[in-house]
RNA sequence: GGUGAUAUAGCUCAACUGGUUAGAGCGCACGACUCAUAAUCGUGAGGUUGCAGGUUCAAGUCCUGCUAUCACCA
């Protein structure tokens, strides 16, 4: 490989730390970032994956008062939860922090501090509803009142779940708050910062024009309408500070006790932890190579719903904020490269929702099943141009009819034949047949064609190619038929054994970003040491005042090249067993009864 | 109400800038094989591409209207 290494930057979307991991964010985002930053490392590019977990904004606040504990207690619990499922599911972080570290206070600070320097903030009032028993400001989620549309007296603050019209919280009727109907609201003015996105209009879509063609039609067309209207209206400022107690204080004389509005905060944690991560690894301006690298491509993994966030906001901060801690050099913060949203992922055909726990946690899937066996059924339903559904029918029948019939049985059936004739070596041969040479020639193609379509993060698709390729190699074995020929035709069955080990390794290496462990295991059945990826591990780091956890990609022990194989005769195997457990019929009822019903968290093991 | 997206075989999904008889997997029917976790391979049946119009030599693919669902925003 001759080629320069790229320098490829891949932010994940940062979950709220109120909740365990489902599948959906799965789906969303975390898998589609983890396959493709594994193929880019094993491209020999220098990849840089962060995210973290979020751990302000109101969710965090309503569920510690569900459990009457403090906003600390729930999102510590569900953060060390979060490491330890992204471990077994070998989501592979660079870092995985959270958003109340010092160093994401000090930064996402810093960053509100340049743009007010800049006057790209504003000063407006608000009329917000207020709490006299509270002596605070209520966030939307917190009231609840008279729908002053359609009269319904249970509408919350932010939206009216009868006429499911959007609410605008201080022209409800009779406002009270929702923990205590006695604590009628009133409304009072409150003074907040905005960040004035007229002034970035026009360099958005400069941006996005120089985009487009890269980016997902939905994504683009969302985004260019967006802005659009924002020129041709007068883009509205957003508001970036709010009355909470819990998130990042506003770093003005008088504003302590104002938060950052969490939205905005959250998305800096892309910046931040790429330069935590720099700092953890002890060369604190190593993370410039992906933020102040005109080359570097940066890619932004989240679900449909944060769109705007991604494309107009984050790119307005990333524009107010050029040349933040780059010592006066005037290169220019890399905005989003590409940012592929993903749609949503339903559960049995119904929408997911917490509260009803109609959902599929990733910690208790990953306590029954494999993390390959899930990883490998989300990736087939990958949501990439519409939403899809998770059903545990197509689990269980995708799992047995394609994971475990075909290319488990494929690698099975080949080493183990190759392992019990051939005295536990990669058999010789002579010359290979036109044949022969044409399924190794699919492998090796597989290879180009799964690459260049992740590079595309057309994801879905090239697990299909591989999988098509799975079958090409099955008819081989069904045309050739070695466990005959073996009797017959000696040299001609070693070939084909051959043939069909070295189209094994191929495909070993054209699944791994999806299939990571059990490519491993393909790996050492074919005799081969070391490991194609990294080690993931959970991490404390030490700040002035506390310490966090964190997950940690160590790369420093792979040896996996995106490259085809050159499996050599002779070569010693390992004993082989079979990849994947075959799931059986009854796991669909089993698994179908635990939805809508009450669910208790389980403590999470590592798998094997 | 505005913006964006989705609606294709029984099921889950494909089909880049409009172009030969709309594809694949599963399921189903029939056949072949037996190395393998009864796995694999082949053949076949099955679609008036949400509804109604329109543009074009040609539309699932473009335009208009409508219906349903999802997301964001007022």
């Amino acid at each position: 490989m001759t080629d320069q290494p790229k320098y490829i930057h891949v932010s994940v979307a940062w979950p709220y730390a109120n909740g365990d991991l489902h599948v959906g964010h799965l789906a969303g985002a975390y898998l589609p970032a983890d396959i493709f930053a594994r193929y880019h490392r094993l491209k020999g590019n220098r990849v840089l994956m962060v995210s973290g977990s979020d751990t302000h904004g109101t969710p965090i606040s309503l569920e510690a008062d569900r459990r009457g504990i403090s906003p600390r207690e729930v999102f510590e619990h569900y953060h060390e939860r979060f490491l330890q499922t992204q471990k077994v599911l070998g989501i592979s972080y660079d870092l995985f922090s959270h958003t109340d570290t010092e160093n994401h206070h000090r930064i996402a600070q810093d960053i509100f501090l340049k743009l007010y320097e800049r006057d790209y903030l504003y000063k407006e009032k608000q009329k917000l509803l207020y709490s006299e028993r509270e002596s605070r400001f209520l966030p939307d989620r917190y009231v609840e009142g008279t729908c002053y549309i359609c009269g319904y007296e249970s509408a919350r603050g932010d939206q009216c779940d009868n006429c499911s019209n959007l609410m605008d919280a201080t022209k409800l009727i009779d406002p009270h708050n929702r923990n205590d109907p006695d604590d009628r609201l009133i409304v009072r003015e409150s003074e907040h910062y905005f960040l004035d996105l007229s002034q970035t209009a026009q360099g958005l879509l400069e941006y996005l024009k120089q985009n487009q063609e890269r980016w997902r039609p939905n994504v683009v067309n969302f985004t260019r309408n967006l802005i659009k209207k924002g020129v041709d209206e007068g883009l509205r400022g957003r508001a970036y500070t709010r009355d909470l107690d819990w998130g990042v204080s506003v770093p003005l004389e008088g504003w302590e006790d104002k938060r950052i509005y969490v939205w905005f905060e959250a998305v800096n944690g892309y910046f931040t932890a790429s330069v935590e991560w720099a700092k953890n690894i002890g060369q604190p301006d190593e993370w410039k190579k992906w933020w102040y690298n005109p080359d570097a491509e940066t890619y932004y993994f989240i679900g449909k719903d944060n769109i705007p966030f991604h494309t107009v906001i984050w790119p307005a901060e990333l524009i107010g904020i050029n040349g933040l801690y780059n010592d006066g050099d005037d290169t220019p913060l890399n905005l989003p490269y590409n940012v592929p949203a993903n749609e949503f992922m339903n559960i049995e055909g119904k929408q997911f929702s917490k509260s009803r726990n109609w959902a599929i946690w990733a910690p208790d899937v990953l306590a029954r099943y494999q993390a390959d066996a899930l990883r490998f059924y989300v990736a087939r339903s990958f949501p990439e141009s519409s939403d899809t559904d998770f059903s545990w029918e197509g689990f269980v029948t995708r799992v047995n009819n394609e994971l475990v019939a075909a290319w488990g049985n494929l690698v099975n059936r080949m080493l183990g034949f190759a392992y019990k004739r051939y005295a536990g070596v990669v058999p010789a041969y002579d010359t290979l047949t036109e044949q022969d040479q044409a399924i190794i020639a699919r492998s090796e193609e597989a290879i180009e064609r799964v690459g260049a379509l992740i590079e595309r993060v057309r994801l879905k698709e090239g697990l299909d190619v591989a999988l098509g390729v799975v079958r090409e190699a099955n008819a081989y074995l069904n045309e050739t038929e070695p466990w005959k020929t073996i009797k017959t035709d000696e040299a001609g069955a070693a070939r084909t054994v051959y043939t069909i080990l070295r189209v094994i390794d191929n495909l070993k290496t054209a699944l791994a970003p999806y299939l990571p462990f059990s490519s491993q295991e393909v790996h050492e059945y074919l005799g081969y040491d070391g490991q194609l990826f990294g080690d993931l591990n959970i991490v404390e780091y030490a700040e002035e005042m506390r310490s966090h956890r964190a997950l940690v990609y160590d790369g420093s022990a792979a040896i996996g090249r995106w490259e085809v194989s050159a499996l050599q005769s002779g070569q010693k195997l390992r004993k082989p067993s079979p990849l994947f457990t075959k799931l059986d019929e009854d796991v669909v009822e089993y698994e179908r009864g635990f939805l809508g019903k009450p669910r208790e968290e389980m403590p999470i093991l590592e798998q094997d």
